[in-house]
RNA sequence: GUGAGCGUAGCUCAGCUGGUGGUAGCACCGGGUUGUGGCCUCGGAGGUCGUGGGUUCAAGUCCCAUCGCUCACCCCA
C-alpha cells in the first residue's frame, strides 16, 4: 500500500502551478500599487492567540483547529486564518512605531480540520491583507476597491456584498431586539436556529432554511440599530464605493464567522463554485489590537481564498501558463552529447533557458521534447556539425532554420548562439 | 459530526440479466520520415478490477465488512 497524502491536503502539481503563480503575481503587483508591504509570519502560534481573537464559541475554535501539545507541554495550533498572527506580530514587534498606519499583506497556508469538499480543504491558502491604524471609512472603501481590482485583473467576476455589524456601543441593543424577536416565534424556527438564538443570535440570519428565512423578513435589521457613528461610517462607505465605481449590494443579513468583526464586513461571492461561494471576505476589527494587549488601534482586513480563485480561473481559461524555454539542444551521438552537455551549461550561465535530452532518444523524440517544453529555438548538434563547425538553428515558431557557425574555440559557442537568438 | 454517490491502465472512463479484462480516449515509447516538433498513420508497453471475506461450477459484475475518494448538509476563504 503506497503512502497517500492526508485527507484534505493536496499537492499543487506542475500543470496547475502556472495559475497559482499568475494569481499571486497579479495580487502582489496590486498590493504594492496600494502601498502594502509583505509580512511573513509563523504557521504555528500559541493556541491562546486564536481562542482570544477568533472567539471561543466559534466553529473554527470549537471544532476545526489543528491543536496539539508540543514536546514542552504547551498547547500550540496551526493557524486557521491569517489576521490573528499578523496582529500578534504587529504588537510583538511594535510595528506601530514605523508609522501610524501600517499596510500589510501575507500569503500562505491555513489549516482547518473540516470535512473536505469542493472548494474546501484542510490545508488551504489565503492571501490576506490588513490595514492597521485608521478608522476612516475611505480606508474600508479603498481595501474593497483593491480586492475588486485584483479580481478584475485576474479576469474573474464576483459580486460584492457589504454590511455593518455595528460596534460595542450599538450591537448589544440590536442583539437584544433580535433575541426578543426570536423568542416570540421560537416554535417556528429550525433546531439550529433555536440553539443559536441564545448562543449566537446574529448567526440565525444566515440560516439556509427557507422556512426560517421567511420568518426573518420581518426581523429587526442591524442597520436600523447602528449608533450615529457607525451609521455615518456605513453611509460614507457606500457613498465612496459608488464614487469609485465599485458595484456592491447591501446584505443586512450577512454575518461573519469570526467574533472580532465590527462595523464594515464584506464578502466576494461567486455562484460558479458549487456551495463554497465566498472567494474572499473580510471586515473591520476596531477593538482587536487593544484586546490582544496592543495600543488602541483600529484595523480592517480581508482574505482571498487561493484554491477558489484557481478553480474559477481554470474553469474560465484553459490557457497554458507554464514557462517556456529559449533553446532546446538536440544532440545525436555520444560525442555530440558530451560537447553539448558542456555547451548547455555555458548557455545557462549566459542567462538563457536551455534544456537537452540525456537519455539518448531519437531525433524525432527530441524534437517532441523541445515542442513540449515550448522551446523558442532548437540547435541540432551531430557528428556532421562537429566536423563542419556549423549547426542548424531552428526557429520553432516559424519553422525556419539557418546555419550558425560554431567558432573553433569551444568557449565562444554559447555567446554566438545567444547573439543569434537574441537577434530574433 | 450527518447524508448520498463512486473506487477497473499514469489520467478520464466502457464493461448489459454473473460466463476468458477494453482494437476506448489522453499521456508514454517506437516506426512511417537512414537527422527535423505540433497534424496524420501504424505498432508497442502498461492491470493484485481499492482491500478482506461470503454466495456460486463460475464474481470486475451479487452480498457483507473495511479502507479511500467525491459531492452535499454544516461551516467558511
Amino acid at each position: 500500500m503506497s503512502i497517500k497524502a492526508l485527507k484534505g491536503f493536496k499537492d499543487i502539481l506542475p500543470d496547475e502551478v502556472g495559475h497559482w503563480q499568475f494569481i499571486e503575481q497579479t495580487a502582489r503587483k496590486i498590493f504594492h500599487r496600494y502601498g502594502f508591504e509583505e509580512i511573513r509570519v509563523p504557521i504555528l502560534e500559541k493556541t491562546e492567540l486564536f481562542v482570544r481573537t477568533i472567539g471561543e464559541s466559534t466553529d473554527i475554535v470549537e471544532k476545526e483547529m489543528y491543536t496539539f501539545v508540543d514536546r514542552n507541554g504547551s498547547s500550540i495550533t496551526m493557524r486557521p486564518e491569517g489576521t490573528a498572527s499578523v496582529i500578534r506580530s504587529y504588537i510583538d514587534n511594535g510595528l506601530y512605531v514605523r508609522g501610524s498606519v501600517q499596510r500589510l499583506y501575507t500569503i500562505g497556508p491555513m489549516f482547518r480540520h473540516e470535512r473536505p469538499q469542493k472548494g474546501r480543504l484542510r490545508q488551504f491558502h489565503q492571501m490576506s491583507v490588513e490595514v492597521l491604524g485608521s478608522n476612516r471609512a475611505t480606508i474600508d472603501t479603498e481595501v474593497m476597491a483593491m480586492a475588486w481590482q485584483i479580481l478584475q485583473e485576474i479576469g474573474l467576476q464576483a459580486s460584492l456584498e457589504i454590511n455593518s455589524l455595528g460596534c460595542a456601543a450599538c450591537r448589544p441593543s440590536f442583539k437584544e431586539a433580535l433575541q426578543t424577536f426570536l423568542q416570540e416565534r421560537i416554535q417556528h424556527l429550525c433546531e439550529d436556529c433555536r440553539r443559536r438564538s441564545s448562543s449566537n443570535p446574529l448567526r440565525v440570519l444566515d440560516c439556509k432554511s427557507e422556512h426560517c428565512q421567511a420568518q426573518y423578513t420581518s426581523a429587526p435589521s442591524i442597520l436600523d440599530h447602528l449608533c450615529e457613528g457607525c451609521s455615518q461610517h456605513f453611509a460614507e462607505v457606500k457613498q465612496t464605493l459608488s464614487q469609485l465605481d465599485v458595484p456592491f449590494a447591501v446584505n443586512a443579513k450577512m454575518v461573519r464567522g469570526l467574533d472580532y468583526y465590527t462595523r464594515t464586513t464584506f464578502e466576494l461571492i461567486t455562484t460558479e463554485l458549487g456551495s463554497q461561494g465566498a472567494i474572499g471576505a473580510g471586515g473591520r476589527y476596531d477593538g482587536l489590537v487593544r484586546q490582544l494587549g496592543g495600543p488602541e488601534v483600529p484595523g480592517i482586513g480581508f482574505a482571498l481564498g487561493m484554491e477558489r480563485l484557481v478553480m474559477l480561473l481554470s474553469q474560465k481559461s484553459r490557457q497554458d501558463l507554464g514557462p517556456s524555454l529559449d533553446l532546446f539542444l538536440i544532440t545525436l551521438g555520444e560525442k555530440a552529447y558530451e560537447k553539448g552537455f558542456v555547451l548547455l551549461q555555458k548557455l545557462r550561465a549566459l542567462g538563457l533557458g536551455a534544456m537537452m535530452d540525456h537519455e539518448g532518444r531519437s531525433m524525432k523524440n527530441q524534437m517532441k521534447q523541445a515542442d513540449k517544453q515550448k522551446a523558442d529555438f532548437v540547435l541540432i548538434l551531430g557528428e556532421n556539425e562537429l566536423t563542419n563547425l556549423e549547426a542548424p538553428l531552428k526557429d520553432m515558431r516559424s519553422g525556419e532554420q539557418e546555419l550558425v557557425e560554431l567558432p573553433p574555440a569551444f568557449e565562444d559557442w554559447a555567446s554566438s548562439i545567444k547573439t543569434k537568438i537574441r537577434q530574433k
